[in-house]
RNA sequence: GGUCCCGUAGCUCAGCAGGAUAGAGCGUCAGAUUCCUAAUCUGAAGGUCAUAGGUUCGAAUCCUAUCGGGAUCACCA
C-alpha cells in the first residue's frame, strides 16, 4: 500500500546484490516535485557513479533492468541532471487506489513498532490548579504523537506524573484552608503572595465545609494539613482530568510522586546510584544573579550527571536530608524501566528545557544505558484575539485556562491549532481565525472537503439515478480518469504513508496537519475544475463510468482525510 | 556570561534522511456562480532562504563563526 516503499525496496535489494560493500543509505526514491521528471525518481546513478567512479549511464542501464521485467513502467530514463526518472503505467496507480478503498481506515498503517512498548509522558502538570493555555500545546502534541505511534504498531502507554509532594502541595493545602476559614467568617481573608489565589479552590473548600463542618477550625496546622493536602490534590486532579477530557485526552496511567516515595522507590533508586558510586558529598555554585548571602554553603549529596553528558552535577539530597525534586524523578524513570519500557518519550514545555540534560543523564545512569529517553519540547503559545494579544498573567489567577479556549473555539479547533506548527517553533494564534467558517480556518477547510465528498454519495440517487455502494467504487474502471488533477490527487494520497512515517520518526505531528490541508486544497481545486471553460460535474448521468471512477477516487481522498483527522483527534464531519 | 530554540514573500509559517526552476495560507490587485455545498476556485504581483566562511557533483537543509529575537540558569517544581 506504499507504492514508494515498494519500488524503493526493489531498488535497494537489487543494488545490494552488486554493491553490498557500498553505503546505499543516501539513495533516494521519491515523487519528484516537477511532473516532467516522471512519477518517481532516484538519485542512484548520481550517487553510485560518483562513489564507484563509474559511468552513470552504466548504472542507469542496470537499474532499468531491475524494473523492466515487472512491466509496470512505460518508460525509465536517465535525465541530464543524473536522476533516473520513472514513468509508471496507469494501472499501477489504479490498483493502488483500489487498495485504499479496500483497506479503508487501515490505509497508511505500517508495522513500524512491531509491538514494541513505548512510554509517552505528557502534561504532568502540578496538581495546583486547572490546566491553562501553556499546558495545552504539550497535551495535544503528546496525545497526537501517541495516536500516531499507536497507528504504526507500537504498544503505547500514555502517562501522567503527578507531583503531589513537596512545598507547593503544602501551599495548595494552606490556600484551601484559608478558603475554608472564609466559609465561617465574615471578614475578608487576604491570600498571601506565596499561596494560590485562584477561585477554583472555593468549591473545594466548600465541599470540605459541607462534609466536615467546623471540625478543622482553631486547630493546629499539623491537625489539618495532611487532610487538606489529600482533599486538594484529589479535587484538583479531578479538575485536570476533566480539562483533559474536554480535549478527549485520556491517559492510561497516572503515577503519583507521593506513592513512589511511600513505596520506597525513591530510596531504592538512591541506593542504586550509591552502589554505582555515582553520588558524592559536595557543594554547588549559587545561580547567576542571586544574592550570595541567600546561598547556603552546606554540603549536599550530588549525582555525577556530568559523567553522562550534563554540564553540572546535580543535587539529589539536600543538606537537611530532604530530597530535591530531581531524585523522585530519577526514581520514576527507573520505575518506567522496571515496568519494561526501553523507549521513553517525555514532552516538556520549553521553560523546562534546562532539565533535559540531567534527566537523560539520570536515565542512562539508572538503566546502565539500556533505555533510551527522548525529550521533545514545546515552545510557547501566544494567543491573540482579533489581532490583539491576550494578556496572560498568573497574578490573581487571570491566566487563560484550557477550558476557556475549548469553550470558545471547540475541541477540534484547539487540537488542530496546537499541532499546526512545528513543536519547537513559537506559536502565535488568533482565536478569531478558528471561529471563522472559511478558508482562513484550516480545520474548517479540511472538514468542508470531507463534507463535500460525503454529499456526492448522498446525492448519487438524485444525480445518477442510482445509489453508489462500496462494490461500485471498488469495481469502478479508473482508466476513465485521464485528467492531470486526478493524477495529482492519486500521488498525493500515495504520499500519505510517508507522511505518517515521517511524523513518527521525527516525532513531528504537524506534518500531518500540513498534509491534510494540502490534500483538501487539491480536492477543492478538482471540485471547481473547468474543462473547456465549463465546470465539470462529478456526478454526470450521461457519463456513468466516469462518474463512478471520480467518486471512487474522491472516496479514497475522504478515507485519507478521515484517517488523518482521526490521528489528530478531530472529527471528520459529513455534513456542515 | 553558559545552554537550548528560532531567523525563508508585506504578515503567519511549511520545505520530505542534502537533489532538478523555493512553497502554502493570509493580505494586495484582477477574475469565475445556467454549479453535485461559491463556506469554494482561477490568475497576477511578491525571495540576496539573517550574514560570512566551509563540506561536495549539488546546501534553505550538514559544519563553524557572527548578528538579531525568545526561553532558561536553583539548595523551586
Amino acid at each position: 500500500m506504499d507504492i514508494l516503499e515498494k519500488y524503493k525496496n526493489i531498488l535497494i535489494v537489487e543494488l545490494n546484490k552488486s554493491y553490498s560493500n557500498e553505503d546505499l543509505s543516501n539513495i533516494s526514491f521519491e515523487f519528484p516535485r516537477d511532473t516532467s521528471h516522471g512519477d518517481f525518481s532516484t538519485n542512484a546513478a548520481l550517487v553510485l557513479s560518483k562513489k564507484l567512479k563509474m559511468d552513470s549511464e552504466q548504472i542507469f542501464l542496470e537499474v532499468k533492468k531491475f524494473f523492466e521485467d515487472s512491466g509496470d513502467f512505460k518508460d525509465i530514463v536517465l535525465a541530464k541532471s543524473g536522476f533516473i526518472n520513472f514513468f509508471v503505467k496507469d494501472y499501477v496507480l489504479h490498483d493502488f487506489i483500489r487498495e485504499v478503498l479496500k483497506n479503508r481506515e487501515n490505509f497508511g498503517k505500517k508495522d513500524l513498532g512491531k509491538g514494541e512498548k513505548i512510554n509517552i509522558e505528557y502534561v504532568s502538570a502540578n496538581p495546583t490548579g486547572p490546566l491553562h493555555v501553556g499546558h495545552t500545546r504539550g497535551a495535544v502534541f503528546g496525545d497526537t504523537l501517541a495516536n500516531i505511534f499507536d497507528f504504526v504498531g507500537f504498544d503505547v502507554c500514555r502517562e501522567y506524573y503527578i507531583n503531589d509532594s513537596g512545598e507547593q502541595i503544602r501551599n495548595l493545602a494552606k490556600s484551601v484552608y484559608l478558603r475554608y476559614l472564609q466559609n465561617f467568617s465574615d471578614k475578608e481573608i487576604v491570600i498571601p503572595d506565596n499561596l494560590y489565589p485562584g477561585e477554583y479552590l472555593i468549591p473545594i473548600a466548600k465541599k470540605i465545609s459541607d462534609e466536615h463542618g467546623e471540625k478543622f477550625l482553631d486547630k493546629a496546622e499539623s491537625d489539618w494539613l495532611d487532610f487538606f493536602m489529600k482533599e486538594s490534590i484529589s479535587s484538583v486532579m479531578n479538575i485536570i482530568k476533566s480539562d483533559l477530557k474536554s480535549l478527549e485526552i485520556d491517559h492510561d496511567v497516572f503515577i503519583s510522586e507521593k506513592t513512589l516515595l511511600e513505596e520506597g522507590h525513591v530510596n531504592k533508586a538512591y541506593k542504586h546510584l550509591e552502589d554505582k558510586k555515582l553520588l558524592y558529598k559536595g557543594n554547588t555554585n549559587p545561580p547567576k544573579g542571586s544574592k550570595k548571602d541567600e546561598w547556603s554553603e552546606k554540603q549536599h549529596i550530588l549525582f555525577k550527571s556530568k559523567n553522562f553528558g550534563d554540564d553540572e552535577d546535580r543535587v539529589v539530597k539536600k543538606h537537611d536530608g530532604q530530597w530535591t525534586y530531581f531524585m523522585p524523578d530519577i526514581a520514576y524513570h527507573l520505575n518506567k524501566y522496571e515496568r519494561g519500557f526501553i523507549r521513553m518519550i517525555n514532552i516538556f514545555g520549553a521553560d523546562h528545557s534546562g532539565y533535559i540534560a540531567r534527566m537523560k543523564a539520570a536515565v542512562k545512569a539508572v538503566t546502565n544505558e539500556n533505555a533510551n529517553l527522548e525529550i521533545k519540547t514545546c515552545q510557547l503559545v501566544r494567543l491573540s484575539r482579533g489581532g490583539r494579544p491576550v494578556k496572560m498573567s498568573k497574578r490573581a489567577g487571570s491566566f487563560i485556562t484550557l477550558k476557556e479556549i475549548v469553550n470558545e473555539v471547540g475541541k477540534d479547533a484547539v487540537r488542530f491549532m496546537m499541532v499546526s506548527r512545528k513543536n519547537d517553533a513559537q506559536l502565535d494564534f488568533d482565536f478569531e481565525v478558528f471561529k471563522n467558517e472559511n478558508n482562513d480556518n484550516p480545520i474548517f477547510y479540511i472538514q468542508y472537503a470531507n463534507a463535500r465528498i460525503s454529499s456526492l454519495i448522498r446525492n448519487s440517487k438524485e444525480k445518477l439515478g442510482r445509489d453508489i455502494e462500496d462494490k461500485d467504487l471498488i469495481n469502478a474502471d479508473l482508466a476513465f480518469l485521464q485528467n492531470e488533477n486526478e493524477k495529482k490527487i492519486i500521488f498525493q494520497i500515495a504520499n500519505f504513508p510517508k507522511v505518517i512515517e515521517q511524523s513518527v520518526t521525527f516525532m513531528e505531528p504537524h506534518r500531518l496537519s500540513y498534509y491534510l490541508r494540502d490534500l483538501a486544497s487539491s480536492f477543492h481545486q478538482y471540485w471547481n475544475l473547468k474543462i473547456d471553460n465549463k465546470r465539470i460535474h462529478i456526478l454526470d448521468k450521461s457519463e456513468m463510468d466516469l462518474s463512478l471512477a471520480r467518486v471512487a477516487l474522491l472516496f479514497a481522498v475522504s478515507i485519507t482525510i478521515q484517517t488523518g483527522l482521526g490521528l489528530l483527534g478531530i472529527e471528520a464531519i459529513e455534513e456542515l
